[in-house]
DNA sequence: TTGTATGCGTTATCAA
DNA sequence: TTGATAACGCATACAA
């Protein structure tokens, strides 16, 4: 069922359909009437392929995002397609992986789609490919970044200041009385390598020297995160906090601790970065620095939509995490 | 960059650019040499929309899903955009809640934006409301819906025998000797009610009467898991094992009965479904009914794939669940 | 091997 | 208040 079809049936023209279809004036209330009930009847639905050709705007944003299985980036998702749902626009949701082959190949998808907008999600988007893949193919669209910034002119970012919401951490946790910590570090993205910057401030401030911090790394799952705390454990028996960059592995972290009859925060104190779900299953549960990414993501969608709609808004804004403590530190 | 622009530059007309850009035979290879070097370039990238629009076919499936924040759902929607991003499909998530007129809203859009098919993830979708909608505007393409089934001709179905898997939970639990069971019916779903229904042929089966079993219903959230599992102690002191109809629920009831020193299982034993993430987060860790939601996403891809592709399918598959047991039991 | 013409379903411009 | 016509970018049948 198409436009011609409904202007066929009604003895009118296309463009008077076209006209009623989308509400526009200049239309005698009669025929509107009469094509109005026509659409009715046969469930005449306008087909947005054809309207994107010719309006030149898909409305439809693209939402690229590492891995969509962690508990926050989920989240993030959830309310960017909510938030853009309600003005109409549809979200397609790309999951790249952390490698730059893959999320260039994703910028190519949203380019060839013509995407109205661009959400990245992570800072791990804030990279050198990534920047290139824009520029050549989708510089005239509008780009927001959560927690990263890339410079170009059609790109803005929505950032956290990380680095000293884990300084804050190291504050917290001295204040407690838990002194030698360790920190430990998910993927080198620029956000989590801010985490450790924060860390290292942290401690330095406390008079440790740099190069005798506990720094270690582990990938983002259960497993990895039961082995890190192991590892940590051995090497540092007298260890009495983990900071972990984010809540996944410090949750197995726990369970390490309480497995060994460890006490938490007694003797050991653990936090997590993210402030998810997972924080309130575990047992303790975990202490974790929030670092907004609810808001976060409805700053970014709120300034995307009003880049599409033609309102400006600075080239970055800035939120500021805070802990939420919980009962493991 | 069109594919008349290249025309101009190279000199060539129009066609000849396209047979280049899709690879199809009958071109010089000089010529074609020559115009790849161009778009390359110029560095063209195909309008979807355009294709889409003469090609009848948007290359784009539609996700409807009740809430992608459920750690079971979001598993599935990302495998699902995996496998069908393989295949050169974007995959359009929708949110739609749990209510009708939500999710015939979906169905709208995905109509309007005329995706080549669709996925329903959740017997949620197992309605009047949506088989209407589809009936009315997505007839024509093909739809797989997981965990549940419509009868409609362009429909296929993906199952799990979730009411034999509860049942043999039940079986499971009082040959341990935990015989006063309870069930939690999280949301009303054809799903969810044929877990309950699967409980309550279980203790029939044990000598049980219907009229006095314990059933409970509970949203599907760590406080009112939480508030439920204290009720049932409050009501059934002498409780000896509860199955929730899904995972995030039972993770909340267990800390309850950890924060009341009640042993689990020793005393009591808590079962959820869907074997989330959740259950080897939270202490003990949670036993669990695998309804094999990753296989029942890839086979619905799978499906969808071999429909767009014109081979054949039944119309409805079956898995078995089985149960996957950890501290808690 | 290549070009011309047409159509996909819309919206927009201009004329009536 | 309405209609004819031309785009939008592409693929394809047909002609050359």
């Amino acid at each position: 069922m198409t436009i011609y079809d409904i202007a066929r049936i009604a003895g009118v023209s296309a463009s008077t359909v076209s006209r009623v279809v989308n509400n526009k004036p200049g239309i005698k209330e009669e025929t509107r009437k009469q094509i109005l009930a026509l659409l009715e009847q046969y469930d005449y639905s306008p087909n947005e392929t054809a309207r994107g050709l010719v309006n030149k705007a898909s409305r439809m944003i693209g939402i690229l995002i590492a891995d969509i299985r962690y508990a926050h980036h989920v989240d993030i998702a959830y309310y960017i397609e909510e938030e853009m749902g309600k003005h109409g626009y549809c979200s397609l949701i790309l999951n790249t992986g952390l490698t730059d082959d893959k999320k260039v190949d994703a910028v190519k998808v949203l380019e060839q789609r013509r995407v109205d907008g661009v959400i990245l999600v992570g800072s791990t988007f804030q990279c050198e490919a990534v920047k290139r893949a824009l520029e050549s193919g989708l510089s005239k669209v509008p780009v927001v970044i959560t927690n990263g910034y890339l410079d170009l002119p059609n790109v803005k970012g929505v950032l956290v200041d990380e680095r000293e919401g884990v300084e804050h951490c190291v504050e917290m946790l001295t204040a407690k009385g838990h002194e030698k910590l360790a920190f430990v570090l998910p993927n080198h993205t620029p956000s989590n390598l801010s985490k450790q910057q924060g860390f290292i401030q942290g401690m330095e401030k406390k008079g440790w020297k740099r190069e005798g911090l506990w720094l270690y790394e582990c990938p983002t799952t259960l497993e990895d995160g039961y082995a890190m705390m192991e590892r940590i454990l051995e090497e540092h028996p007298d260890v009495e906090g983990v900071i972990f960059g984010e809540d996944l592995s410090a949750v197995s972290a726990i369970r390490v601790l309480h497995d060994r009859k460890i006490q938490v925060p007694g003797q050991v104190a653990v936090m997590g970065v993210d402030n998810s779900k997972y924080c309130d299953i575990c047992y303790p549960k975990l202490t974790s620095l929030n670092n907004r990414l609810l808001e976060m993501s409805l700053e970014a969608a709120r300034i995307l939509l009003d880049s599409l709609e033609g309102r400006e808004n600075p080239d970055k804004i800035m939120l500021f995490s805070r802990i939420v403590e919980r009962e493991s530190t």
